[in-house]
DNA sequence: GTGGATTTGTTTATTGGTTGAATTATTTGA
DNA sequence: TCAAATAATTCAACCAATAAACAAATCCAC
């Protein structure tokens, strides 16, 4: 099997990127093991020898990405293995969420165990970003210093925020909590305990999208849909979060399904979340169900999403909402015979955005861990 | 900068690879310049070494993928340089396509340009699969020998086919033939001439969208839709096409537009295609360009595609169905206010879909050209 | 013209990383 | 107690890129 490499990049490649990609190679290969493979499993899986493996993992357990632990039960004869795991006490990502009505922040280890976990219930409306971010930031500060004493390093921090942000991390606008163009990473960094560190942010559907990736396990590729005031998506293809171009994918919730329905805020008529946002959900139920359907069938039609996952608002009424979006997924997407589409429940609740906030941060160091290693 | 290598790959990477990435990247680097840069010019515009270049260009030069050619003038002192083109006589693509109405073939070379182009009308509907296959196998054979006897080597043949094809090149249906499971590349072998070749089969609409990315140039994310008689899309990403988990990928036309309309052969309601196919625009074109800008504004909103090309039937009516598409995607996508989305015909005509499966071609031995240099 | 400056391209020693074979370590089973 | 088996390490060889020195070919200034 020849080894591929990304083609149209345009970055020369050294010995050293062969090293950091087959150090990722291995972090993965454990991390993806159910058991706890030997150095030599992972040589049999990798398709790398022996030696380069014991190499790599001698780095890496130097790093503290990787531990050696108890062997799973001999089986024959033979020198007895070390087994090999992600370690839990090397790098964690800290998570961070602010809505309307609360702020939070957790940690997670690098085997994705949340470590820390700190909410606060509060109304952000009437507060100014500087004081609801600088609240956000001590409640992170708190969760970041638990974690240390817990022998963790924090890598990096990632904030969901229920906005639309742009590529450098300022937040354009978030209309629920009444922001336009708040420079979220300065404002967080401006706490003295989070000075030090990287702070991304995103949309709070993408980060929720990507906590369930995770949590899904078999599906890379799948749209998962948020029902809040209004309606965010998060696609993933692949196992990569699809942006768009500037950054603007995933405004399923202006998607037109009756073309002459009722006017939207957005000057638009029918958009879906007229049929299906928090406000019409609490009227009149009926429609929301095949609105969805509708909008969610020109979804598959398009990308031919195999999964779909409801998350937000829309997850403790799935039961309620799965037949009518089912019935019109069944008659509208054009392949439903071949292969219906799956539709799911999202699972980790309120807290989706946020854990995939800490999950984009410990990621980063498994996609790389040579960067990890050498800092 | 660090060189970083695709992450989640699950193949190990060894100096060949690297070889071969840079190998790549010089070669998309002579193809991408305007003028006929220097091996120098190479070196500084990716990063690599003088030397690395020397090495790597002489074993493309020596594989016939570049060669050596007058440099641009000079500018001032100095040994002069020596310029390097991609090479009009190494590799080259054979595309195929085969329509309701008529057979066509072309040899591609390396540098995009069309050296040889065979067409012949004939209805193929009434011919069964075997026996239009084999006068088109007659027609490709003709295209090969004549490309050939110009010094090319045609490394591979494509075939653009109007219907859904599996990945294994089995084309599943193709309505428009009255085709169904004929298995296309194993018949076009049959010809003696193409026995030796490589054979990959793509729909029709996929394919126009590659054809269409070359000449693009600028826009490596864009949606292209096909007006026939059916209504396909390609979905180009990035500068890949994106096929969907199971290929099905770019079912724009049966999209709903108007959730209780016109019942479609599908067995839904209110498709695209009911009102701006190939049919409908022969009957009440005012509803084509409304239904076409509601379908649009979806896929707008849900993947921030910036630019969206129109082509089949919809190319020479450009002009009409442009004000009537951009008035509904003004008003239905949301970020139009802060970005139009751009609207634009197709170049390429008719043979979009042929040019688009030459070009997979010769994109196979530009992106990988070590495998090329070692066949 | 003649010599220095300048740029291109090649040569050579070095470095970093993987491989493969041999070696060491530690167990099971006869 | 010894042979077989499996795990992990050591070491020489190889491959590819780098850096620096060198050769080649031009321009420009005097």
């Amino acid at each position: 099997m020849p080894a591929r490499l990304t083609s149209p990049s345009s970055a020369p490649v050294r010995q050293s990127s062969v090293r950091a990609h087959n150090l990722a190679l291995v972090l993965h290969t454990v991390a993806n093991s159910t058991d706890r493979p030997s150095r030599a499993a992972v040589a049999a899986i990798t398709g790398l020898t022996r030696a380069t493996v014991s190499a790599l993992v001698d780095d890496l357990v130097a790093g503290g990405l990787l531990t050696e632990v108890e062997p799973p039960p001999r089986t024959g004869a033979g020198r007895p293995a070390v087994g090999l795991a992600v370690s839990a006490a090397g790098p964690a990502g800290l998570g961070l969420e602010i809505n309307v009505d609360y702020l939070a922040a957790c940690v997670v280890d690098l085997t994705g165990t949340v470590r820390q976990r700190f909410a606060e219930h509060a109304d952000q409306r009437p507060a100014d970003p500087g004081q609801a971010l600088t609240m956000l930031g001590r409640l992170a500060a708190r969760a970041r210093l638990a974690a240390e004493a817990d022998g963790l390093i924090v890598a990096g921090a990632a904030l969901a925020v229920p906005g639309l942000v742009a590529d450098d991390g300022l937040v354009r606008v978030a209309p629920n909590l009444g922001w336009q163009d708040v420079d979220a990473p300065a404002l967080l960094g401006a706490v003295p305990e989070l000075a030090d560190l990287p702070i991304t942010v995103d949309n709070e559907a993408n980060l929720a999208a990507l906590g369930e990736l995770r949590v899904t396990g078999g599906d890379p590729t799948f749209l998962y849909v948020s029902g809040e005031v209004g309606i965010g998506a998060g696609l993933v293809l692949g196992g990569e979060l699809y942006r768009g171009v500037r950054g603007w994918s995933g405004e399923i919730g202006h998607v037109t399904v009756f073309p002459d329905g009722r006017p939207c805020r957005c000057g638009a008529r029918g958009c879906l979340e007229q049929y299906a946002g928090q406000e019409a959900l609490a009227g009149d139920e009926p429609l929301a169900a095949a609105a969805l359907g509708i909008a969610l069938s020109a979804v598959v039609n398009l990308l031919d999403v195999p999964v779909i996952v409801l998350g937000g608002a829309y997850a403790p009424l799935f039961a309620t909402l799965r037949p009518g979006i089912e019935e019109e997924l069944a008659r509208r997407v054009l392949t439903s015979g071949m292969a219906p589409v799956v539709l799911r429940p999202a699972t980790l609740g309120p807290d989706a955005a946020m854990r995939g906030a800490a999950d984009t941060v410990i990621r980063a160091v498994r996609d790389d861990p040579a960067a990890w290693l050498r800092r």
